[in-house]
DNA sequence: CTCAATAATTCCGTTATATGAAATTTATTG
DNA sequence: CAATAAATTTCATATAACGGAATTATTGAG
C-alpha cells in the first residue's frame, strides 16, 4: 500500500501478489486480502493466483494461498548462481569439524547480507540472520559488519547511509558507534562484538573477497563467548582467515569461465 | 520442448521461463536460449526477463540470466508452509547433539521428497536428496523409502506405477526389490540400507505421521555404515521413532490452527 | 583493426488476453 | 437456518502482449 509506481505489466502485479503470498503469515493468505494489499480486483488476483498455482509456484489449502514447495526446490538453485555455496561446501564443512561451532556463508546483495549456508554447531545459535535464506541489514551481525568495513569507499558510505536508520530501528549501534566498529574491523581485518542476541553468546566474522579484492561474502562462527576468550580467540581468527584466503582463491577461476562462459549451455535437459 | 499443453496466459509463459532459468547451469542462460526452449520470440523473452529482473526474481550478469539471490530469499518462506521446519528444527538439534552424525528432514511432494532441512554432522555426507531443496522420488534413500512404505495402499500404488522407472533410470532398485524394500520397511517401522551413494556410507530413515496418520514427512540419519553395526543400530532406531513421534505429535495443533486461522492475517507489514 | 555474423533491444500495427463490474455460486458466521 | 461475506464465473471493453521487421550492440574471424 505504500508503493508509489504501480507496475503496468500483468507480469509485474502477478510477481507482486506472490511475494505477497511469501510475505504472509504461515497459515497463508486469503484472496480477498491478497487483492487488497496489492491493490487489484479480486477477480484479476484470482486469475494470476490460478496460473501461479497451475506452473506450482503457489498452492491452494482450502480457501488460503501459500508459497507451494516446488517454488521452494526451484529457489534452492538460486543459492548455486555463482557457485559460491557448492565451493564453500567444503570449506564450511572444515571449520564445523575444526572449531565445533556453528558457522555462517553470507554473502552481500545489495544493502543486505543473505544467509547462503549454514553449519550447526552443538549450541544452538540464534544469529540475526536465522536460518539459511534469511538476511540483515549489511552492517548488523559480525559477518555482515565484515562485509561492509571492506567494501570500497563510497559504496560503503552509500549502504550506511541507507542502513542507519534500519539498524536504529532494531535497536543496535547508532552511526557513531557502526563508523567505530567499522573502523576497528578495518583495521583487525575480522569483527568480534558480543552483542548477539543473547548475552553469553558471541561471535566472529571474517570478509571473503573475490578476484577483484571485493568484499562478496563472509565467513563467520557464532558460538559462547566463552569460547572466545583471549586464548582461544587468536587461534580462531587465524583458521577462519585461512579459510577465508581459500575460498576467496576458488572465487577466482569461475569468474573466470563467467567472463568465457562454455557454450555447454545450449544442451540443458 | 516435450510439453505438449501450451500455457495460454502470458504469465503461465513467463513462469514457464523462469523455470528454465533455474534449469540452467550455473553460469546463466542466455535470452536467445531461453526464448527458443520456451518456444516463444525473443522479444516476448525480453519483456518478461525484463520484468522478471525488475522484481527480483532475476539478475542479468553481462548477457546471461540466472535467479536472483532475492528469490533464494523469499523462498526460505516456503519451507515454513505449515511451519513444519521450525517445529522440526529443535528436533534436529537434538538428534544431532545426541547422535553426532548427519540428520534429514525429508517431506513429501507428489511423487518426490523434498529435503527441508538438514544438519551436518562431522563426516561428509553425499545424500541422494544433496542440500536443503533438493529432492528424489519417493522410494530412493531411506527417508524417502520410509515415507513411501507408509503412504495408504492406493496411493503407495499409484507412486510406484510412476517411480518405477525413474529409479531404474537411475540404476538402482527394480520394482520387485522396491516392494521387498516396502514390505520390510512397512514391518520394521524403519528403513535401513546400505545402498549408499558412496560404499561405507548407510542411513537410516523413520516416517513421520500426522495428525491423521499420514506419512506426510521422515526423519533421516547418515553416517558410516560402521556407526549403524547391530550394536548401535537399536539405540539410533530407537532415538529417531521417538523424535518423529515428538515431532508428529506437534504437527497437531498447528494443523487444528488451519482450520480455525487467526485473523491477526491482516495485519501484514 | 575492420568486417561479418549473431544476439540483444526497440518499434509498431495487430490481436489476443487481461481487466473490473456485475452476477452467481460457495463458504462462513451469528 | 438465515444472512453475510468471500470465492468464482461471465462478459463486454480496453489494454498491453505479441511477433515480424528494423536497429543497435556484441562477438568472432581474418
Amino acid at each position: 500500500m505504500i508503493d508509489s509506481a504501480e507496475p503496468q505489466s500483468s507480469l509485474r502485479r502477478a510477481l507482486g501478489l506472490l511475494r505477497l503470498v511469501g510475505a504472509a503469515e504461515a497459515g497463508g493468505i486469503r484472496l480477498k486480502d491478497l487483492a487488497e494489499q496489492a491493490g487489484c480486483s479480486q477477480p484479476t488476483a484470482h486469475r494470476a493466483l490460478q496460473d501461479l498455482a497451475a506452473e506450482g509456484f503457489v498452492e491452494q489449502i482450502g480457501k488460503r494461498y501459500r508459497l507451494a514447495l516446488d517454488f521452494f526446490v526451484l529457489a534452492a538453485r538460486a543459492g548455486h548462481a555463482d557457485g559460491l555455496r557448492d565451493l564453500a561446501k567444503p570449506v564450511l564443512l572444515r571449520l564445523s569439524a575444526t572449531l565445533t561451532d556453528t558457522i555462517f556463508l553470507l554473502v552481500r546483495n545489495g544493502y543486505e547480507a543473505v544467509c547462503l549456508d549454514r553449519i550447526e554447531g552443538p549450541f544452538p545459535i540464534r544469529s540475526f540472520t536465522g536460518d539459511i535464506g534469511g538476511k540483515v541489514p549489511l552492517g548488523l551481525g559480525q559477518g555482515s559488519l565484515a562485509i561492509l568495513a571492506h567494501l570500497p569507499e563510497a559504496e560503503r558510505e552509500a549502504v550506511i547511509r541507507f542502513n542507519v536508520p534500519r539498524l536504529l530501528d532494531r535497536g543496535f549501534l547508532d552511526e557513531a558507534g557502526l563508523r567505530v566498529e567499522l573502523e576497528k574491523a578495518r583495521e583487525q581485518g575480522w569483527v568480534n562484538l558480543n552483542t548477539g542476541l543473547i548475552p553469553g553468546m558471541a561471535g566472529l566474522g571474517v570478509p571473503v573477497f573475490d578476484a577483484q579484492g571485493r568484499a562478496v561474502a563472509a565467513l563467520s562462527v557464532g558460538t559462547l563467548a566463552d569460547r572466545l576468550r583471549p586464548e582461544r580467540l587468536p587461534g580462531v581468527v587465524a583458521i577462519l582467515k585461512a579459510e577465508a584466503a581459500t575460498l576467496g582463491a576458488m572465487l577466482n577461476p569461475f569468474d573466470t569461465a563467467l567472463r568465457h562462459p562454455s557454450r555447454s549451455l545450449s544442451s540443458v535437459a
